[in-house]
Parts: structure tokens; sequence; C-alpha cells
DNA sequence: AAACAATGCGGACTGCGGTCCGTATACGGC
DNA sequence: GCCGTATACGGACCGCAGTCCGCATTGTTT
């Protein structure tokens, strides 16, 4: 799991500018993929793509995925890490175009909006999202608190801590955050509409309405 | 998975009056469990607590636990169901105690004390369960959404409703006590803990906060 | 006590995620 | 074009959770 580096280059060509969890920058020198192997990747992720549609992202084993992509079971392994990594890859355009929605999107969801109707935007656009990529989402969550460990969720949490912020919340806002964000787990909102069979609608509501609540009568 | 009844008899003698969700009541004729599977239960749980205090309960294969208790896997399979089904019997009789203390306990944790004061001392009280079964609970974490699926989170969303009904919480009482309980799960908390450093006093505060915020003035 | 279901037992077996390492290939330097 | 090395490849291999099914034990009935 150290030896090889698995770069995952999504499309940093540039050393990334990250930090490993509180350790020092990485200054390493950047390593160029092979064609060969951008070659594999896009067709494995072509392979993967046309499964989990046929069978669903629970029932594509790894390797079925490699089979199918015609590479071997390592391969897959050295560019997506492990299962979860390969229906993350799966995820990320849609979860990259999503994510430039609130960041930098229109109103109410991107700027401009007041931050109370930014966070309601935020919580019904999530809701969708699942609503959409729900079996892929829930397939991608690995072990327990994996989900919390990565930089989508620092990204989500940065967020709502800064529209909590900006509605001048009183309270501890990193905590809030991580609590609002749970509502808006595909574990829990999958298990909302399928098990409970609560209606979209209601989800939306119950969103708005604890936000209302938590910030008070504005 | 159907063929074998798989009655998990804790100490019910009679016909256990629960529902199958959304299902019929289940009036099925009593089994019960022969004398050498009594022991043999007992056995295993034994050497599974053994086990897990020596390694840790994320460290513990079934193989482990069969080959200590002299039995073979089918057994353990038998009684347990799976993995997380031999955890939560592990985690059983603590957690029966955790229930009573909310149930039938002393104020502010049982009856007696206005509910507002209840919802946070159930936090508190969660808390500091899962502060000290952290491993076990996290080991007992199945599939996502496993955990909502059983009669113990259905025992705390109950409660947590019934507190929210108390205080007269205006809005969607069962889709803020879902929430509610996202921020007293395992993975959650033991997150705060462990990788983001947070100390329980804050959690503790964080939560009584939130309760606070949602509630309104009283 | 004998015979008969019902229930429980064990451990070989399967399928899957993940690793390892000897071999093949691409790329930079000459 | 040729060579050396960093990089990538493949698939045999491993460990573990969970299943299956022929055999053993229990306790019940007559």
């Amino acid at each position: 799991m150290d030896r090889s580096p698995v770069i995952t280059p999504g499309k940093l060509s540039v050393v990334e500018g990250k930090v490993a969890q509180r350790g020092l920058p990485m200054l390493e020198p950047v390593r160029h993929e092979r064609a060969d192997a951008a070659r594999n990747r896009a067709t494995i992720l072509a392979a993967a793509e046309v499964l989990v549609a046929e069978h669903g992202a629970g029932c594509v084993t790894m390797d079925q995925v490699a089979r199918a992509a015609g590479v071997g079971k390592g391969t897959l392994f050295r560019h997506f890490g492990d299962r979860c990594g390969l229906m993350r890859a799966l995820l990320d355009e849609r979860e990259r175009s999503f994510q430039e929605g609130f960041i930098r999107g229109a109103a109410p969801l991107g700027p401009g909006a007041p931050p109370r109707e930014r966070l309601v935007a935020f919580g019904e656009r999530m809701l969708e999202h699942i609503e959409i990529q729900g079996d892929l989402l829930a397939a991608a969550e690995g072990a327990p608190g994996e989900r919390l460990r990565h930089s989508v969720y620092a990204a989500y949490r940065a967020h709502v801590t800064v529209l909590l912020e900006q509605s001048g919340y009183a309270g501890d806002i990193g905590y809030v955050a991580d609590v609002l964000l749970g509502a808006l787990t595909a574990e829990l909102v999958l298990f909302q509409r399928r098990e409970m069979a609560i209606p979209p609608d209601r989800l939306k509501a119950g969103w708005a309405g604890l936000i209302a609540s938590l910030l008070g009568p504005s």
C-alpha cells in the first residue's frame, strides 16, 4: 500500500499543492503517467461504467471489470487503489460539476443569495444528487469513517461551515456542519427513501425546516 | 439465509411480540433452543470476548473465534448470522443496561426531568458509551444502512422522537430525530475524537448547543 | 427402551477484495 | 536505432466472510 505511489492523476500536471494529513507538504517531483497507463485507465473506466449501468454498482466485482476491460486485476488496483476508489472515479466527473454548481454557479445555490437560502439550496441539491447517484454513492462508501476522511467531504464541510458563519450562527460551527452533513449521507437518505418510503419533497422540507429551526427566525 | 430460522433467543421463551418490518405479526410456534446449542453460544461469546479484549474488535477473525471456542465455523454463523451479529451480541448486555438507563433510570437521563434536559443527557450518555465501546461499535457496523434497520436504532429513534415531541418541537420530528442520531454515530464520533482530536467536552457542549439552537429559547 | 423427527454441528468449499512479484513495455539519453 | 531503467502489467496467490450438506446429538413419543 505504501510501495507503489499510486498517483491517481486526475488532471494535475504539476505538483499537487495538497498537504498530507497533518504531514509535511509533498514536494515530490512530478511523475508523468505513461501512455499505456492512461489508455488502460480510460478503458477500465469505460468498462466499469457499462457494467455498473448493466448490473448496478453493488453487483459488479473487480474481476468482472478487469476481464471486461481486458486488463489484469493488478492493473485495476494499481490505478484505483481499491473498489471504492474505482467507484469514486466513476462519480468524479458528476461530482465535480456538482461542486462547481455551489461554488461558482448561479444563485441561490451559488454565490449571490443570502447564506441561509444557499444552505437550503445546497441540501436540496445534494438530495437530488443522492437520488440520482445513490447506488454509486453507496458503493463508494468503504470502511466506516472513510467517507469523512476524503477531500470531497472536506469540500462540503468547508462550504457548509462558511455558510453557517455568514448566517451568524452562534454555536460550534464545525460541529454543526458535521451533523448537518450527516443528514445528507447516502446511507441515511437511501434508507429514508427506500425503506421508510419518505418522498423527496418531505426530505427537502425536513432539511429546510431543520435549517430554519437552527438559525432561528431571521 | 432464509432456510434456517436463526431465532437468536436472548431470553425470550414465549413468542416474541415483535412485528417484522411492515410485515404481519409473527405467530410462529415457539421453538426452543437445545441444551448443547445454549452451551455453545455461551462458549463462543466467552471466547470472542477474550479475543476482542486481546487483539481489538477489528482484528479478530471468525475462524479465530471458532477455533478458540472449539466449535466449527458453521456453528458460529448459525448462532450469530454474521460477523456483525457476533459483535452486536457482545455489545448486547452493556447496550441493554444503557437502554435501561434512559427508559427507567434516574433523572435527568430517565423520566422526571424536562424533555430538553433528558435529550441533552441522552446525547452525553451516548457519547460516553461510544467512548468506551467505540471499537466494538465500529466493528458491529455492517453494510451501509444496516445500522438503521436494527431494533436498537429503532429504540433510540423512538426515545428521541418522544422527547422532541414533549419539547414542543414544531418541525418534522421523525426527520430531525434521524439527523440528531447521526451526530451520535460511532463512525462520526470516533472520527471526531481520533482524527480531529476533538475532546469529549467539546462534543458534549456541541450536542447541548445543537439541542438548544433547535428547540429555541425555553 | 427404542425409534424417530427435529435441531445442531463441523469443516470443506466458494467468491471476493486485495497483494506480490517476475515479466513486459514505454520513454529518455546516446 | 540501441540501451538502461523507471514504470506498468498480469494473474497466481492469500485471507476472510459466509454457505452447504452429510453426520451427530437431542429430546420426544409410544
